[in-house]
DNA sequence: CTACTATGATGTCAACGACAACATTACTGG
DNA sequence: CCAGTAATGTTGTCGTTGACATCATAGTAG
């Protein structure tokens, strides 16, 4: 009979894994770590060795979240090429496109008290902002983005993506638009260029 | 001995108002229908007779959000004057400013699924929509912005303006500027006009 | 006065998060 | 190689919660 190992070996990445799939399939008020320690085979308490409490998880659910948004963003920004709406709207694009897949992780992420939080979260969190941000950067250094404090153009930027990613929620009137939202965004950004 | 009457009287109204006041000071999480019991000195099931169940609650303390946000849009929009950017200004800082207020309540209200969603918290939401409906049909038809579907460019400013009203949660970065981004976005939105 | 209905009370259940105490395995320095 | 210790998982328990069923009270309409 194969026996179950006492030590699971990947207890807190099935646990990451796991959690993520509900969360997709069920939202966050449904994740509960007795539940998860039931899939993952382990008893009620073991989660507790990985995850100090249930927000513990959240936020390491949100940090992965958000690590992954900035190599879809990173990957999305590449493969647009050279021209630099294109670049933009890609972005846009990728919000919308993990807000589809994903909406209570995004939630979950920009929930999430991103400063004085966890370490990792931040860590997560940065790196979009980077990503975002050199881009900005570069639309103002080439001119196709109105001149200004880069730091508040990235804000508002990422602001209005996300504020657009918001409404791609089932329940949510406009669910359908918000490609060609993005694109709007685009052209009101750009146009205020040059 | 001043007897507690068997009958509360207003035990809706009370729980709502109670509700709202834990939601702001900490957080939906907390919100409990048991404490909110408590608190309203009636037994732990009482309120089930007014709400079928936590997320019933929730969806109502969303409507009235939505139904004061609208209120708070529509006066600001008055009390702006009639210059026009002097008025989509206004829009946006209420947006703000409700959020500043009431973080947790503004996650609730975008949170709940609007279509299909309780009935109170539709017509709550629908009167906010045609209040700032009503603004950018009126700046697309003196031309201070850009021509198109008003209905799409209704839902890009008010997505716009609810994440903008998103970063100002304590914990996030950029917390302060959202007045200044408010500017930026009326001062973008307006130059596509003319 | 008597239904009837609205509203509140009591009692109970299963699930959950958190915690403590204990068990087993893995690792590490001697 | 082995002892001790850290890491990881288990068992048991507690208080809280949402949900539900059943009963009590009060206001109302016939």
């Amino acid at each position: 009979m194969t026996e179950r190992p006492y030590h699971h070996g990947h207890l807190r990445d099935a646990l990451l894994a796991e959690a993520e799939r509900t969360l997709r399939e069920q939202g966050a008020e449904q994740l509960s770590l007795r539940d998860l320690a039931r899939q993952a085979g382990v008893s009620h308490a073991a989660p507790r060795r990985h995850f100090a409490d249930r927000q513990a998880l959240l936020d390491a659910l949100a940090g992965a979240g958000f690590a992954r948004l900035a190599d879809e963003v990173a990957a999305a920004v590449t493969a647009a090429g050279p021209d630099f709406r294109a670049r933009l709207r890609a972005t846009g694009v990728a919000y919308v496109r993990f807000a589809t897949t994903d909406p209570a992780l995004m939630e979950l992420m920009f929930a999430a008290k991103i400063a004085g939080g966890d370490e990792e979260l931040a860590a997560g969190a940065g790196r979009l902002f980077i990503t975002v941000g050199e881009l900005i950067s570069e639309g103002q250094r080439t001119g196709q983005l109105p001149a200004g404090d880069p730091e508040r153009l990235r804000l508002l930027f990422m602001a209005t993506a996300r504020g657009i990613a918001g409404i791609v929620t089932p329940g949510q009137p406009g669910a359908g638009q918000a490609d060609g939202l993005i694109d709007d965004v685009v052209a009101l950004f750009t146009a205020g260029g040059r």
